[in-house]
DNA sequence: AAGACGAAAGTGGTTGA
DNA sequence: TCAACAACTTTCGTCTT
């Protein structure tokens, strides 16, 4: 790309910088970023031709809507007309250049990862873990796997994997609640988005889930690392396949507040970890018959 | 009265033909 | 693609504390 094959858009200079190392081209005169991420730019064509579909480059109606109020903070709203300059033809000028430049991916990203931010602060995510659902919506984004799925349940899914990957589960409901997508639709793109882009999630483990729980119920470390041990029991009995972790982890967690007279009802594990009471009964059923904790159980009631 | 228990019917997802 | 299936839920009646 010749420098002089394009004009500032503010102030109408040829004299420009390409940096390709960051991928921008910037005005020597006036220091405005032209163009930025030149680099993905070109990716993002790549990607949408490989996978044969329409050239639409945007997301599904609620991104559209979204994407408008996230381009207010940047370009097209009166404010940022006076923060530009005072010049409505510049103003114009910049506002082409903006919609040019900017791709459906960027103006996308703007707008997820502000929602990203907004889902996993409500659920107390570490940092790591938000990082890593920005990487994985990003990947996601850039593979065109957003189309036709509401760029907030890509988020919520994103966010579920990087929970899943960092061993701090939330559960479907919780994440459901925190961004105000259905569960069965996260868990839909949850799984869609890990296997289009190859992420290899272990089966989550019911012990990830006791800190919080257990937290929750106001339970003591010794009954929580009981759980855990129950737990670990459990497993090599093998009761923890093919059930739900969180039903798993609340009998477990049932159980062990009853051996240390710490008596949690039914209900009120049910309530935290999600599950019904029913769930907890079955699995708690099984816990005590095939690990033999019947008498352990009976001992400590009886206080 | 509240909690625990279990039966029965319903739901959504997985699996295998 | 569809039907069978397992896990889980909802609902409700009964028993226990």
């Amino acid at each position: 790309m010749r420098k002089s094959t394009k004009e500032c858009p503010d102030c109408a200079s040829r004299n420009l910088y390409n940096n390709t190392e960051k991928g921008e081209l910037a005005c020597r005169d006036c220091g405005l970023i032209i163009e930025e991420r030149m680099i993905d730019f070109s990716q993002e064509w790549r990607d949408f031709e490989d996978d044969g579909r329409s050239k639409r480059r945007t997301g599904a109606p609620t991104t559209q809507t979204s994407y408008d109020q996230g381009l207010g903070t940047e370009i097209g709203t009166t404010s940022d007309y006076y923060k530009l300059g005072k010049d409505k033809d510049k103003f114009f000028r910049l506002r082409k250049w903006q919609y040019r430049i900017s791709t459906a991916i960027e103006r996308n990203l703007k707008v997820a990862l502000a929602e990203l931010k907004r889902v996993s602060s409500f659920l107390k995510l570490p940092h790591q873990v938000e990082e890593e659902a920005a990487r994985i919506y990003r990947q996601a984004v850039q593979k065109g796997l957003v189309r036709g799925r509401s760029m907030e349940s890509v988020v919520a899914g994103a966010l579920y994997a990087a929970c899943r990957r960092h061993e701090v589960p939330r559960t479907l409901d919780e994440m459901g609640e925190a961004s105000g997508i259905e569960k069965k639709e996260i868990g839909r793109t949850y799984r869609f988005i890990t296997r289009e882009l190859k992420i290899s999630i272990r089966p989550s483990n019911p012990s990830d889930y006791i800190p919080r729980f257990a937290s929750a119920l106001k339970l003591s470390p010794e009954t929580q690392s009981k759980s855990v041990k129950i737990l670990e029991m459990a497993r090599d009995v093998e009761l923890t396949s093919g059930r739900g972790p969180t039903g798993i982890a609340a009998a477990a967690l049932y159980v062990a507040s009853l051996i240390h007279g710490e008596k949690r009802t039914q209900r009120e594990v049910a309530d935290v970890a999600g599950v019904t009471e029913v769930t907890i009964r079955n699995r708690y059923k099984e816990l005590i018959q095939r690990l033999d904790l019947t008498e352990e159980v009976e001992k400590h009631k009886k206080r």
